[in-house]
DNA sequence: TGTACATCAGTGAACGCGCGTTCACTGATGTAC
DNA sequence: TGTACATCAGTGAACGCGCGTTCACTGATGTAC
């Protein structure tokens, strides 16, 4: 049942895109902790009272804006997941590589709210529950070739895997293995958890600076790394 | 040539000394946005302006504090590489443990400066470049025993790295090979690398609050993770 | 179709806040002769 | 050993700033009859 959408239902929609789009130009000039009502309302030729018509405060925008942040990291995740998986002759390896190139680009093209995401935690601020839906969907779509190809026996497992899987790490996944490899070995699950610390790493320290003077050509050594969790994933190249 | 110490001059020490714990503590539980020079002077009693005969405005203040985190943790670092490399029947596998266990402890007790060494940079602020020091000190420390096992000869090289080496990852990780591991072979060089983003985002996303309802037993996730780095790397348990 | 009323976006002024930084000053500590 | 001067830690007042949030208001848009 949709709503009758009078004018004023669809200026209001329009002035709230407004204003989450100047916040979040604020929030990739100045980060987080820079984001002030007054700003955003001087931008738009509002008064600043005026943004209490839209968001309850300077915390509800910023909630705004972080959920809007992991919701498109994740929508872009899925689209290039749903693209490996519908190329026609890739290898598993070559689909594995898809969601990795995705986060880095989006992490590049907006680091502040990679920051936001992935970085220290704003003090005094706690993150929206909501973001656990994107967050989980973003993992889903990284994992996904390494499922499939579990599912159709095509991934390599090692020999070291095969014996006696180790209870304690077992239970310490549960969450993860129900909502992201039901059915992968114990061995899978740890590397794609491991694979997954080492992506967000590689990220965030070319992101935040940390390659200067130390990795020379961040784009090659991000490739060669990631093809390497994907072999000791067990895809095959 | 030591100066002679007047009294005068012990005291500013002290004094130094207190405005760095104070200021620590406030880092410590607001983070480096909510650090301000007010707020510090009365903790310690003193009138604002005070505190520019000691540090010449707040971004010298929080300079010295970032400083000081990175010292404090490849001090650490390196105390626990040189006890693993004492320590008489230890494996490579387990001096290998040494250096990541004792940063995953520092991070723990001091959540807010590992957020500012590998967090998202403060906007607007600059760290200083003395910070390279330290910053290098925490990298061979923990690289030291890989670099010892693969003198010594008793790393396990991998058939696979044996072949060609990658001329332009070796270009790329100039640096890395001249400071670290100069006579490893590229294969250790890369995975060395590698196993630091992995303990980099290991370590950052147990600070950063992402293993809630998702890695159920942190430490134990971390000491299987970190044990199998090794094991890649071709220490030997 | 026209009128009376309700809703609500946006205004403008004001509140109280904590901040970094400057400056002229006081008085104790150190130094030179 | 004693005196004159220099150094410098710390004071106290003041500056100008931008901030989030509140509140009573105006006037346009929407709704009910």
């Amino acid at each position: 049942v949709s709503a009758p959408r009078t004018a004023r239902d669809r200026v209001r929609d329009e002035v709230t895109k407004e204003i989450l789009a100047v916040a979040g130009a604020h929030l990739a000039q100045e980060g987080a902790a820079g984001l002030s009502l007054r700003s955003i309302a001087r931008d738009l030729g509002m008064v600043p009272s005026a943004l209490y018509r839209y968001f309850n405060g300077r915390d509800a925008l910023l909630s705004a804006l972080i959920l809007e942040a992991y919701t498109s990291l994740a929508d872009q995740a899925e689209a290039a997941a749903d693209g490996a998986a519908e190329a026609p002759g890739a290898s598993d390896g070559a689909r594995w590589m898809a969601v990795p190139s995705t986060m880095r680009q989006w992490a590049l093209a907006r680091p502040h709210e990679w920051g936001l995401i992935f970085g220290s935690p704003v003090p005094g601020y706690r993150a929206p529950e909501e973001t656990v839906v994107p967050y989980t969907r973003l993992a889903a779509a990284l994992v996904r070739p390494v499922g499939e190809a579990s599912r159709t026996g095509r991934l390599r497992v090692e020999s070291s895997d095969a014996g006696s899987p180790d209870a304690a790490m077992e239970e310490a996944l549960t969450p993860v293995r129900e909502a992201l490899l039901p059915d992968a070995p114990t061995g899978t699950l740890e590397r794609a958890m491991s694979a997954w610390c080492t992506l967000i790493g590689i990220i965030s320290l070319e992101i935040f600076g940390h390659w200067r003077n130390t990795v020379l050509d961040p784009e090659l050594f991000f490739g060669h790394t990631v093809t390497r969790l994907g072999d000791g994933l067990g895809l095959r190249r």
